[in-house]
DNA sequence: GTTCGCACCTGAGCGC
DNA sequence: TGCGCTCAGGTGCGAA
């Protein structure tokens, strides 16, 4: 599924194949895919009628473009891939993919952007940029914290406020008010690397663990990254999840029984959250003040 | 204000 | 073969 370095790999295909291009019609298929975009469909594809993709943005697991033209810009198309979610740039000749939800199409006539989305957890919506902290941004995002790809990313300002929370480790790895981009792969990856149980208690965290945690985090996603990069080629914006990285690399995350890469025991998984925490018993060991 | 649980959604995988 | 159940998971909302 769509992670940050995936979403970066989009952002990327974004800035080289649209960055510049007019919007001649849009085509919403799947109205649940612009259901953030409160006025609705047609008003959804009027706006974007004329204007002109200038450059492709990302922060955490959302990116945007903004747009210049009609009004003036000050204006950006949020995208979230949710779990399922692809942007893909194709010929206007190719077949409809099963699950397109929303298609773009070009003056110029060329590769048009479809939004495919098996699942419709993703979904793309017109919002105003404002500048938060320093930062232009699509006000409908403002309240999502800086990802630690993001040079100004503060990471001892993000332990303060992990520490300062009253509840488990991966549950606050996972809140995008504290840190972004990091998802239940990602948070297990972090938490095995730096020898913490999923149900630790952050306001017990040293200052220490909690740096030792949030470089793990930034250190995978890096690492996710530069494998990541190899699945875009010039006419498909692949956003893939599962391709490549994942098989070779992953230490804990889906891999229950497996032995352990440090010490050999089995990957055990618990339920956290509707859904699962992978972690090694002997590495991690559950703490007694355990808070799931 | 903070924390937690749940709905949303679709298809794959599994057991019967 | 076909049916029904479970699981996957990011976000936002409502409840506590």
């Amino acid at each position: 599924m769509p992670e940050l370095p995936e979403v970066e790999v989009v952002r990327l295909g974004l800035e080289n194949h649209v960055a510049g291009r007019v919007i001649e019609a849009v085509e919403v298929l799947h109205p649940r895919a612009i259901r953030r975009h409160i006025p609705g469909p047609l008003d959804f594809a009027a706006r974007l009628a004329g204007r002109t993709m200038i450059a492709a943005r990302r922060r955490g697991k959302y990116l945007w473009v903004e747009l210049a033209g009609a009004d003036g810009g000050g204006e950006a198309l949020l995208a979230h891939l949710g779990m399922s979610g692809q942007l893909l740039v194709q010929p206007s000749t190719a077949v409809d993919e099963k699950h397109l939800r929303v298609r773009v199409r070009f003056a110029d006539g060329g590769p048009e952007l479809r939004f495919v989305d098996q699942r419709t957890f993703g979904g793309l919506a017109l919002s105003d940029l404002a500048e938060v902290d320093g930062t232009l941004l699509p006000l409908s995002i403002a309240h999502i914290a800086r990802d630690p790809m993001d040079p100004r990313f503060d990471a001892e300002a993000v332990v303060r406020a992990l520490r300062l929370r009253h509840t488990g480790i991966k549950r606050a790895l996972l809140d995008q008010n504290l840190i972004s981009g990091v998802g239940n792969i990602y948070a297990d990856e972090a938490l095995w690397r730096s020898r913490l149980h999923w149900a630790r208690p952050t306001d017990r965290l040293s200052r220490a663990q909690g740096l030792a945690v949030v470089a793990a985090a930034t250190e995978v996603m890096r690492e996710a990254l530069l494998a990541g990069g190899t699945s875009f080629d010039a006419l498909y914006v692949n956003v893939n999840g599962q391709s490549g990285y994942f098989d070779r690399s992953l230490a804990a995350y889906g891999q229950e029984g497996e032995p352990c890469q440090r010490c050999g025991t089995a990957i055990r998984r618990d339920p956290f959250m509707n859904r699962s925490a992978y972690s090694c018993p002997r590495c991690q060991p559950r703490p007694r003040d355990a808070r799931p």
